[in-house]
DNA sequence: AGAAACTGAGAAAGCGTTTCCTGAGCCGTC
DNA sequence: GACGGCTCAGGAAACGCTTTCTCAGTTTCT
């Protein structure tokens, strides 16, 4: 005899194994009071003979909820979504929710039908789009509410949001470089259409106009490691004494081209990077970042939303300051010429 | 008039403003030809007016599917599950399924349960559990059918078993640097319950069995950069010369931990890792590991769970071979005594 | 012309639950 | 002893869809 059934039992088949009606097993599963407890438990036992659990399809069809949320981030390989997305699952799965993530493989023109599709299959959603334009953001979210915006603006509408101030960030990182003597200096700039690589070019052009003395060129580069590596030839080369990559992967991407041709760090050249990844402190030299909490931004995700789905108010939307991360990575400026 | 009617319209609301039965509806939506063209024109007119999408719950509920399916690992923060993930999802996504992912936070207990409650919300598992004992594994395959497992042994079952091959890709780690006049090795252990850290044991255990001029001892050291990190202060006045980390995570802590104690890699002492994760060529130096298609090994996983979902024969079960990576943390042992 | 075959739409069953409603049985009260 | 009020189990509707069955109407064949 099979310990377990193969196939899970439906509940009518305990019920007939109780010899009891469906509605009172389900009524003795959601422990409903108003069961005789001699009944409840010949219900239980035959649960347990069946390996009896509820069917969660047809149980979120009828009660209108799947206990899942759905992520949606435009790269899987990014260790910064990585974070947040590990932080939403941590936190939900205390309340019991699972979380159903997808790529949007930076496919901006699918983004919106790949979330409405996962929506729809979940209770509510987290939204990371940081490059979907604002109009059709402005379209898709009523029809993802519950739902919770990471990293931009939610345009008009009423959705909670969560952002890292990419804007206010990036001035201490510059202000640092100053600080050690570095009067040229270079950002290399991410996806010029990303929100977020607005905000730093808008922190930056701050910074340029408190600091007439400093020239701060902005350069093509991109977010992913190899576009910083490729970068270093460019770099070692410049006169530029500190380096604002765009984030940790481009900045380490770029120690370790400078690396390759011989160029040291902070020595000769002073680089930054951007988010703090978890790797951001084990580079060599360890990176001057400034560290952005997305773990806990992720975490604030859900508490919005379940309290979205409770039908309460969310907490206020925050703005998380980065913090400047001093490592290792930046020093005085070269005093040779 | 709003544009976009809030709440999704069921079937019946186009049938009746199409003028037709459910059943028409249904059959247009899910393209049956015997429809009169003129009528289907009329019911997409009005799916459309109304928005219509068929409630994917109630579908998977009378379809018996999800298009979903779920995948469980120990840990998200490690770049080896998430490299993994990423691979499961990409793939799937192109067949048009989601996934549902879950960490299992290395609490081993939970971990059937939450094998099996997140099995029963979709078609199928990838499982990644390499701490789980293996009878209780035995006892939880079959109940998770169709199911990939990662990176351990099936425990006699039938499920596919897609594997790195953990043994056999050390031997070249510790001949390469045996290669380069090293004959004073350690290997940095991570867990020693799990299997891949057994696996590695025993590749080893090889090497030292053909090379006895060589000592290799084992040292208690863990799986995350901070374990690497820490590692650093015992390794440096210890005498080896080759370093094996257990992984690329250990090797980047050490190497960070050596280069602030001013140690030099590899002049004084070479390093290696295990992995090949994507920073393992951006670190400085860059790092001499075993390179495993973690990625690859998703995307495996969701073909033979494909082929399963479709009653198909899956491929037969593959066991990767890490292929040596050389690159900057090794070199030549010191020549001073 | 009549039967057979075909077309295409509606009715209904079913997927596995929960929950509202109904009503049988029991207790207590007047 | 009859009746109101409880308690508690079963019936049935509902969730939103797919699919099989049925059948009316039309076409085709002899």
């Amino acid at each position: 005899m099979a310990r377990t059934p193969r196939k899970p039992a439906p509940i009518s088949a305990v019920a007939e194994l109780a010899g009891v009606s469906v509605s009172t097993v389900s009524r003795v599963m959601n422990r409903n009071a108003t069961v005789d407890p001699e009944i409840a438990s010949r219900v239980r036992k035959a649960a347990v003979t069946l390996n009896y659990a509820p069917n969660p399809l047809a149980r979120s069809l009828v009660l209108g909820k799947t206990t899942t949320v759905a992520i949606l981030v435009p790269d899987l390989a990014n260790p910064t979504f990585q974070s947040m997305m590990r932080g939403v699952s941590r936190a939900a799965a205390k309340d019991g929710y699972r979380i159903l993530v997808a790529d949007s493989g930076e496919i901006a023109s699918e983004e919106s039908i790949l979330a409405i599709e996962m929506r729809r299959r979940c209770d509510a959603i987290v939204l990371c789009a940081p490059r979907m334009a604002e109009d059709l953001l402005a379209d898709l979210l009523p029809a993802l509410a519950p739902a919770v915006l990471i990293n931009r603006d939610n345009a008009g509408t009423r959705t909670p949001v969560l952002t890292a101030d990419y804007e206010a960030g990036v001035r201490p990182l510059a202000e640092h470089l100053y600080g050690l003597g570095h009067r040229r200096m270079a950002f290399l700039q991410g996806n010029p259409e990303s929100a977020s690589n607005a905000a730093r070019l808008r922190g930056l052009a701050q910074f340029s106009a408190t600091h007439p003395d400093t020239e701060l060129t902005t350069i093509e580069c991109g977010t992913a490691f190899e576009s910083g590596h490729e970068a270093a030839a460019e770099i070692a080369g410049s006169g530029y004494t500190g380096i604002l990559a765009f984030n940790d992967l481009v900045a380490m991407g770029l120690l370790s081209g400078l690396a390759e041709l011989g160029v040291r760090v902070p020595e000769d050249i002073s680089v930054t990077g951007f988010d703090d990844i978890p790797l951001a402190r084990y580079t060599t030299p360890p990176l001057t970042t400034a560290s952005v909490p997305v773990v806990e931004l992720g975490e604030q995700a859900w508490l919005r939303l379940h309290a979205l789905l409770r039908e309460e108010t969310p907490a206020f939307d925050v703005n998380y300051r980065p913090r400047l991360e001093v490592r290792g990575s930046t020093g005085p400026v070269a005093s040779r010429r």
